[in-house]
DNA sequence: GTACCTGCAAACGTTTTGCTGATCA
DNA sequence: TGATCAGCAAAACGTTTGCAGGTAC
């Protein structure tokens, strides 16, 4: 969580800078969004949402993150298990996401060098860059084994793509 | 396509080994993914058995990939337009993606040291590595500018995540 | 005032599943 | 023969959309 404050979400200026009408759903959706430091799924961007304000059904939801993505705003993303989650853009320096095989848990990570490499094999390729894809996954090292097997993602249906 | 003999296929023998009960689908099924050197989804996978014995159901090549992919003899891929698309596990040696934005063909490329890259990241937050999953995007770099829109995957819905 | 927004519920496309009968080992 | 499998159609899943009102600007 960033700000929590009365006045207008990061995001939900941006939004403002985009042209978009603010209505009040889109400045809870904004909100949350701003306030989120996670990678939270559409189901869970209408439950945060829900608790500010009740009156916001999840086709609200859906609409605006596909608009938000559209704007640039926002980057869906695919961790496996079906669902498109959601990230607010960053400015900048790029970051890659190790998941945790054992609880979905996504850590962050930065590789500096990594995009550099990738526009090179595109390039000799012959292909201009456009976008890419990395994610990792990973199991917690074993140092006294613990939880390993709690909370597992509900049979890891859909995605996860090996 | 790389057999269209009349012996038991590669992947009929992957099975085998593994102690899968051999139906005629089965058989079907694991000839059509032996001799395909693209990475077809269910939908085409299922064209193509139905094409060497049309008593086969959807249903089946679902169950059939699935079970394959459980066992290691199969790879799921998701190249965005929300289908899974499969290939055959090859031992050894590691392959990527380059995805072309503008017709949704896949281009497979080597990259021997980014493994052994993505190891090392895995290691130093505390992770075993489990796998990776890596795709580039890309557009044909202009040379005369030819078919830049032409056969776009329709529309771009679910998946692509960037 | 009007273009754009929302909620609802129905529709969508992909994938899974319950059931019954068939088949492999 | 017994466990596993196939076909079918129905359901589940995440997501999109048509429509009839509302709302921001």
């Amino acid at each position: 969580m960033k700000s929590q404050s009365a006045e207008e979400s990061r995001i939900a200026q941006l939004c403002v800078e985009h042209g978009l009408k603010m209505t009040g759903q889109r400045r809870v959706i904004a909100r949350v969004l701003s306030d989120a430091d996670d990678h939270p799924d559409v189901e869970e961007l209408y439950r945060r949402a829900a608790m500010l304000d009740s009156r916001i059904s999840v086709a609200t939801v859906y609409r605006t993150v596909r608009l938000l993505e559209e704007k640039g705003i926002l980057e869906r993303r695919d961790f496996g298990g079906g669902r498109a989650r959601y990230e607010a853009t960053e400015g900048g320096k790029h970051h890659y996401h190790l998941i945790d095989v054992d609880n979905g848990k996504v850590i962050e990570f930065e590789d500096p060098e990594h995009e550099e490499l990738m526009r090179r094999v595109a390039e000799r390729l012959g292909f201009d860059f456009v976008s890419m894809r990395l994610e990792l996954f990973g199991k917690k090292r074993a140092v006294a084994q613990k939880e390993t097997k709690a909370a597992a993602p509900k049979g890891r249906r859909k995605g996860e793509t090996a």
